[in-house]
DNA sequence: AATGTTTTTATGTGCATACATAATAAATTG
DNA sequence: CAATTTATTATGTATGCACATAAAAACATT
């Protein structure tokens, strides 16, 4: 019998995984219950708890009341990744940021951007592109679209030396939004403004941002060949 | 003053929630501390901490001892995306999942496999070259390396009828790994396999896993084109 | 045997309290 | 005044207890 006493719950959680890892406790298996592993592990079950709702977090418990707790069949592991503003990432990766404003014009949309954004037919929808850089190579293009009657302030931002997507943060609240990584090929115009060759495979990333009803931008960024995006596990 | 009071930490988060978005609590503005808070809310102040502590999980307040709580300037969006199983993730689209193996040998690698794996020289290592698919059409290609040092178990599989994948997730222990995610053009051979055509940029999952000092396996996947990849916010 | 009802039980959570810890602010010292 | 020490304070968390809740299991009823 284990003598060692576990102070805090993230030791307990530790030792939790361990046991998964170690396959003390297997796949599909199930384990003690709360009220005795407390026991066990020498805290309270209040300790217990949190340890354990961490690892279910993670994937990698199965917890259902009454049923008990079991190791999950299929790890489904939950990767976690931070979606920073462009300016920070390139900074976190110790690169020199810069911006470029490509164009920025108020246009009606084309029926896909329109259909997605909700906007009334013939209304005119603020169009930014502009090129994100770090070491001052292309790292990154930004097509976005802004919804003026959500956001009427950006009417008269330039967008010339603060990007849309930091500007956006700072300034417009939000309520919720999707994202969506893909593959890309790059188009003659997008390899050009990327220093790319045309039809590379680039890293992709759509997001639609919303405030209540209302789709406040909806962006698509072009990352230049090589982008690598690492969650954490 | 708002006589509303918050049952359980959901609602209470909730509320929080609401404050951010609504901009009653604006970027980089300092919070009340937990316990004004908990009064106000009419919790406990384990309650309080507890709504703050998951509104901080996802970025959107920055906590930081005898500093205080304060919204985030640059809310770090926390995106959690599923990695499942290849079966599931398609069962889950409601398609038809199916497998075919493509080649099973065992070889010593080139050299950039060699050394992310830390393989001895001439060490031979399984190769599993196997496609996936979702209704009878090409929906990944996973290309793998294994360990038979770490999983001597795996020299006896055929990983015929059961992907390597869903094999190693049922029988191997493992500590942790590392995930990246990016494009890649499709060469000749991938888009023969994947029914596609040369040079489509593809959606790319590349792993690793380890047991305590052993890489275990190393894994790309390479999606067929048009896949996308949806985390929750 | 099929259906509905009650009991049981493991997890989920709230609360009051106590103390730990990090980091700032204040006080002290050379 | 800069450097160092000390006090203060907001968050972090352990604990015991109580009760809520979901869901399985046992039981009863048609």
């Amino acid at each position: 019998m284990n003598r060692v006493l576990f102070r805090d719950w993230q030791s307990v959680r530790d030792e939790v995984l361990r046991r998964i890892h170690a396959r003390d406790w297997k796949p599909g298996e199930l384990i003690p219950n709360e009220a005795d592993l407390a026991i066990e592990f020498g805290c309270a079950r209040t300790t217990m708890n949190r340890a354990l709702r961490s690892v279910a977090e993670t994937g990698l418990l199965d917890r259902r009341r009454k049923a008990g707790t079991r190791v999950a069949v299929q790890p489904v592991a939950k990767a976690t990744l931070d979606i920073a503003v462009m300016r920070l990432e390139v900074e976190d990766r110790g690169q020199n940021y810069s911006y470029q404003l490509i164009s920025r014009s108020l246009v009606v949309p084309p029926d896909e951007i329109s259909q997605v954004m909700k906007s009334h037919t013939d209304e005119k929808l603020l169009h930014v592109h502009a090129l994100h850089l770090a070491d001052d190579k292309p790292y990154a293009l930004e097509d976005r679209w802004l919804n003026l009657r959500v956001v009427p302030d950006a009417r008269t931002q330039s967008f010339q030396t603060v990007s849309a997507n930091e500007w956006l943060l700072r300034n417009t609240p939000y309520t919720h939004g999707e994202i969506e990584f893909s593959a890309t090929a790059a188009t003659p115009t997008t390899a050009s403004l990327l220093a790319c060759s045309d039809q590379s495979a680039l890293f992709t990333i759509d997001r639609l941002t919303w405030d209540k009803q209302n789709d406040v931008t909806k962006v698509q960024l072009l990352f230049a060949p090589g982008h690598k995006l690492q969650p954490r596990l």
